[in-house]
DNA sequence: CCATTATTGTATGGTAGCGAACAAAATAGA
DNA sequence: TCTATTTTGTTCGCTACCATACAATAATGG
């Protein structure tokens, strides 16, 4: 049916990817009237939820690359709701720290949960549970060729 | 456990995202030595199996918005793979053919169904055909989310 | 102590994606 | 017919993501 080099976009990759910016364009749709995107809102939650941060460590919590991290925290600084100043420890770290109007804003941002519960609330636990087993190992795979070359 | 405005990145979304994005990754890797991203791999892949084709029916095929299309192509055609000319029935489509440099660049192009083996063929058929039936129904509920507001 | 290596962050350039505003052409309706 | 709407495509500006190359600071091993 399919040819040797066909994308065959009906596949889980192909669900994947219509999932993942479903998801991304209902947060930023939500967003939009606050000027802020899905992720600067992701950096803005962990900040206030869990203090001030170095870079690096939210980084490894958000899994975001140095480079995107650092391009995104530079609008956030521009935008005057993140300041940067020097971690006291280690003279490359840079602390990160909700400004006055940072935390503002944040206290009238929308919950984004109810886009989990959209997509995912009504589903069956055990579905839901494969579902998650299933795209961790396929995950875990994909990255594991990729480290491999 | 989570706070209410908490992202909570282990979840199914997060996974979805982590997939798509380990996915692509490996596919730009095995195109870097051609210099091709992966969406115009995709496009390269339905023009050669499928012939020539108008810019609206490649983007419904793959699923591309009008904006998107339209960049990744004047880019193609930049890189002399893709040829735009009109369509002769609607003055406004425009008709999309591989150039036979587009042509030679496909046959040397590598086979990328092995990403889509790696990631999800060693996994139990039930279990992909939950998963695809997870993300799928998620994402039609947030897409229905959308066309709501 | 000094040279090497690892870590942290920045800057640049590229791909991919979206929304909004626009022009041109086709279609529908009065 | 002539106007209003829809469709198709482009352009602009933006977010987000990555790879690469770079600078600065730590940390490590002679």
């Amino acid at each position: 049916m399919s040819s040797r080099k066909d994308p065959e976009l009906v596949s889980a990759a192909a669900w994947t990817k219509r999932c993942y910016f479903a998801g991304r364009a209902l947060m930023d749709a939500t967003l939009r009237p606050h000027d802020l995107g899905s992720t600067q809102w992701f950096i803005l939650c962990h900040l206030a939820n869990n203090g001030p941060s170095v870079q690096r460590d939210l980084g490894r919590a958000l899994e975001l690359e140095r480079a995107t991290l650092s391009g995104i925290i530079s609008t956030l600084v521009r935008k005057d709701l993140v300041e940067q100043s020097s971690s006291g420890e280690d003279q490359r770290q840079r602390l990160l720290t909700l400004t006055a109007a940072g935390e503002a804003l944040w206290r009238e941002l929308p919950d984004l949960s109810f886009i989990h519960e959209a997509a995912f609330g009504g589903i069956d636990a055990a579905e839901l549970a494969t579902t998650i087993r299933v795209l961790q190992s396929a995950t875990e795979r994909l990255q594991n060729l990729l480290r491999k070359d």
